[in-house]
DNA sequence: ACTTTTTTACCGCTATAGCAGTAATTTCAA
DNA sequence: TTGAAATTACTGCTATAGCGGTAAAAAAGT
């Protein structure tokens, strides 16, 4: 998950589970409309900040992953 | 992994890993070096779109998880 | 079919992200 | 301690994110 149409069809996915309007989850994230619009739209453009907020209203949590944080884990469990 | 201190931690230890220093790492993303030292410092004002970029370098994937994705997958893997 | 809601698409405006340059500070090795 | 490299911290500038307003297009409901 780290491509912008990605981003923008889990947003649109957990908002309409969430039956909420753009405009509702605009106003719960405290951000403006077109910040919806173009995020499912696949704008990547907009500001992490600003994709927070409307993420920690869908309660979807942003996480990181790589080869070196996968070996990590590895070596923690097995070890 | 959602909170900016957590990202900013990620991309230092990642660019400590490849041994790469600030500039260079803003170099060979494509980015002034001022973006990667205020990713570090925590500042979540970043575009997405230059996010990108950087974990690109340090190959790290961006992902997004939920209650409602994870029910997803569990539904696949049991059925 | 018609009506209502939602989405898509513009607009002009303001705030700020991102840039390079510079310099001070910190880190680290010799 | 000294010197070099890296980080932190400012600067002014330009491009653009994000804003609300409006309106057309599309979707959903009756």
């Amino acid at each position: 998950m780290s491509r912008p149409e990605e981003l923008a069809a889990i947003i649109k996915f957990h908002r309409k589970a969430a039956n909420l309007t753009q405009l509702q989850l605009a106003e719960l994230a405290g951000v403006g409309k077109t910040v919806v619009f173009d995020i499912e739209k696949g704008k990547d453009t907009v500001k992490i900040h600003t994709l927070r907020k409307i993420l920690k209203v869908l309660n979807i949590e942003m996480r990181f992953a790589s080869p070196l944080l996968d070996n990590m884990n590895m070596d923690n469990e097995k070890g």
